[in-house]
DNA sequence: TTTCACACTTACTTTTTGGTTAGTACTTGT
DNA sequence: ACAAGTACTAACCAAAAAGTAAGTGTGAAA
């Protein structure tokens, strides 16, 4: 773990003391693959292989890491039957669910907004 | 400007050929500051002074950044009077304004789940 | 002549986020 | 004995985002 100074403004602006509700949304839900993540799970419960091949530009550490941040934050339960070979299965939390809207206008905006978008 | 591999998944990942409208959108909004700054500008124009004070954990450098940022990708208007001192207004182009459930979303979204949250 | 208001810039550093490569654990099938 | 399948983890490195501190230009007012 690296050190950090306390007081720097990172730090202020980490702190939850200090977040007003936008940022507050933008740190559960920002970076560049949670809303994907949130998104890929609105309809269904995905295991972490079906992930992988959706976010095909995505490594293994990083869904690793976002999916474990989201289950942290409570957006997302991770269903892991005890069996060899694993069989995890990721699915939105009641709260996740909540954020259906927002990650739906995104989608939509995106999808009007970007005349080269494709699907992912 | 720093050089950069040309076939990185970093650079992959920034290929607009490859983007999914979610990534678009987060393209266009993520960050610390784009989305608080958006909103902010939701009924009114603002001078950068008047940003500034209200985004008080950010610094001018920052602001100016995303500003212009957003100004390029077509979201904010820069509305420069040639007087001295000066005075530039920032106001939400059309297209600035179709991103406005969307940031009501997250702000309410945020407003619902953060305890602790304050305005901004 | 200096100071002030305003809206920025610039050069540099730190912090955070994301990526690469390799490897682990466990059991079944060959 | 070893490969296959699944879901990861660890160590290390690169790039992007954010922050710090200081400075710029203009004209009018003190």
């Amino acid at each position: 773990m690296a050190k950090r100074k306390e007081n720097s403004t990172n730090s202020l602006n980490n702190n939850v003391l200090t977040k007003c509700p936008m940022s507050f949304t933008i740190e559960m839900i920002g970076g560049r693959w949670k809303t994907i993540i949130l998104y890929q799970l609105r309809n269904e419960p995905l295991r972490f292989g079906q992930l992988r091949k959706i976010l095909i530009l995505t490594t293994e550490k990083m869904l690793a890491q976002q999916l474990k941040q989201l289950e942290l934050d409570g957006l997302v339960v991770r269903d892991a039957k005890e069996i060899i070979p694993p069989h995890v299965e990721y699915y939105l939390s009641e709260k996740g669910k909540t954020l259906l809207p927002v990650l739906e206008a995104m989608a939509e905006w995106g999808k009007v907004h970007n005349q080269l978008s494709k699907e992912c």
